[in-house]
DNA sequence: TCGATGTGATTAAACGTTTAATCACATTAG
DNA sequence: CTAATGTGATTAAACGTTTAATCACATCGA
């Protein structure tokens, strides 16, 4: 009638040995004959013994669970962090705690802070686009890109980016359009800094979608079509919603993919291998990034004294940049050759 | 030197009252002056007293922590639901502790027992298609379908499918193919259920995805242009991903949208609106399902006894079903003229 | 004046765990 | 035989909060 749940001190009386007798055996840490410890352990099994957190995290001053602040868990990458981050942590015996920071400059800060008030023993963060995470005695990782100040780790998107312009310009392209959405995001810079930097024998132009909408409105064309006809023969996206946008706009302007334009996006998201024609994308290795960013956390939570005052110093990962795949699917393919594009070519 | 983290004790001590006065303060419970009430909840203000969520919980036995079980984090639909629950549950103020069950059919109890074990008060899932949830103390909210068992809430996918049905139908569609993904689906049933309550007087057949994948591999073409040429000029899909995929594989084959043929689908993912054409679709209305939900679950938090031993009665919300909004776009239109589609009817 | 009632605050126990300090006892060395 | 050492277990305090029970004191009716 009430084997709700038994406690340390329920296990104790049943076995005829004190609480703290029961609290060594379970944690292996006090001395005690071998035997008595496995009856313990065998009594606290078949009693369905589960310790208390509360109890726990009220003696140790650590609650096992961490914090994760996401921009906008409604977009699309975040998720696959959020779920690498939660397998990683529950992997190493925490829980995650979510908190949305809603892409709002001061609910990144509140979401933080909360979290703290909730007791978290460290916080990830995937930092909205350009700004600043506050410093605090709670230790903090941070992921965003290899040059970020505290960066713990991240994708290496200036590489992936290096890679997937490779890819195009050893397919011939000769004009490749560069579409980013938000200049203040340090991950795009990456990106399109990193694509650059493999297309200097190249023409290339950016544009930033952000700054499209402004001028036409949300949702607006891209005008594809018209860099299409003035030679760009390849759109290099910097992610792959984007490359989404720009692959019906050219398919609907009735541009084949990739017969007469090339399209490349990045982060490989799960609908862009079952569209036609798939994406050619560059992806992260989210599961190697999360577990170095929890393995530092982890480390830096261990290695702090709970009566510390002074701000956590900055968690450093055993490695700051991991390498991006390259996925080449076929929305990408060679230049149209110069007799089949040379009326739409420029006349520059 | 040691401002860390002032408690209850030497906010009391700082004061010199009684530990028990300063709870009463500024809990407003016990009997006690006005104006050493303001004393104190100043006092607490400028020395930054917070609360240990440890020592409450410990005493109280609530950790002020719902858990939220999601089939797939990956998946692009959960994303949104993750947000409204985080942002009805901060306001009712608690904190989501995130559990993904991986979309194994195991996984989704593992979930839910650890969920336990950290000491939720609560719980919501999204149940994994067709499983069933065990019942437990610990108080469960189900978002699934209006006709699943234990349902708290959920949007209207029958409704929601008529409506979209009778959008097609009144633009004439003659031949419509439904296409869902995995027939083992509540919510996919639904929907596809919905829709065909309204095509009485029109010619539907219906495909699963998984069912095609089974034979010719994932990510396989799903054949579409064949069913266009048998007169199937509007194509219903069963959520947004695969009417992202029935639309690309349409214009890829040179069929224009939505000229030769409609597309529609559901959830109004971030991405439906900016490709082209932008797609029709119908959304779920998150915020109030979040909200009814959680509502519901709270309630059922504090009319429990925190003794009582027998399991939950099914948490139910004041309203089970959700009208779901179609959402009208540009990849819905008219059906093509007969003249047109003539010499491509089917000649049974 | 005495008991009854009310007010404003305090005392003390309890939640379940961890862990330093201690203890009882046996074994062994000197 | 005594003291030192070791072993295996216990005692007791502490973490920070909530809350029932209690207390000191004043007010009031009779």
């Amino acid at each position: 009638m009430k084997p709700s749940r038994p406690n340390l001190s329920e296990l104790a009386r049943h076995l005829g040995v004190s609480i703290a007798t029961v609290s060594n055996a379970l944690s292996g840490k006090g001395r005690l004959s071998p035997d008595l410890a496995r009856r313990i352990r065998d009594a606290a099994d078949t009693l369905g013994y589960v310790p208390s957190q509360a109890g726990r995290a009220l003696r140790t001053g650590r609650s096992g669970v961490l914090g994760l602040v996401l921009p906008d868990i409604g977009n699309p990458l975040y998720p696959e962090i959020a779920q690498e981050i939660e397998r990683v942590a529950t992997g190493a015996g925490y829980g995650v705690l979510i908190a949305n920071s809603r892409d709002e400059i001061a609910a990144q800060d509140k979401a933080i802070f909360q979290l703290i008030e909730r007791g978290v023993d460290g916080i990830v963060i995937v930092p909205r686009r350009g700004t600043k995470v506050p410093e605090t005695r709670c230790p903090i990782a941070i992921i965003d890109t290899p040059t970020t100040p505290r960066n713990t780790v991240s994708a290496d998107h200036f590489a992936g980016g290096a890679e997937v312009a490779g890819h195009l310009a050893a397919l011939g392209h000769g004009r490749i359009l560069l579409i980013g959405d938000d200049p203040s995001s340090n991950v795009q810079n990456a990106r399109i800094n990193g694509m650059r930097s493999k297309l200097s024998g190249v023409e290339t132009e950016t544009i930033w979608i952000v700054e499209l909408e402004a001028r036409h409105g949300k949702g607006c064309a891209l005008g594809l079509a018209d860099w299409r006809k003035r030679g760009f023969t390849a759109f290099a996206c910097v992610s792959d919603p984007h490359a989404l946008r720009a692959l019906t706009e050219l398919q609907s302007a009735g541009i084949a993919i990739p017969a007469e334009a090339s399209i490349t996006g990045f982060d490989n998201l799960q609908w862009s291998s079952f569209i036609s024609p798939p994406l050619t994308t560059v992806k992260m290795n989210m599961p190697e990034i999360a577990t170095l960013a929890l393995d530092a956390l982890v480390e830096a939570i261990q290695s702090r004294e709970a009566s510390d005052d002074t701000p956590s110093p900055p968690v450093t990962a055993r490695r700051a940049a991991v390498p991006m795949e390259l996925v080449i699917r076929r929305s990408s393919g060679p230049a149209p050759s110069a007799g089949f594009s040379q009326e739409e070519s420029p006349h520059a």
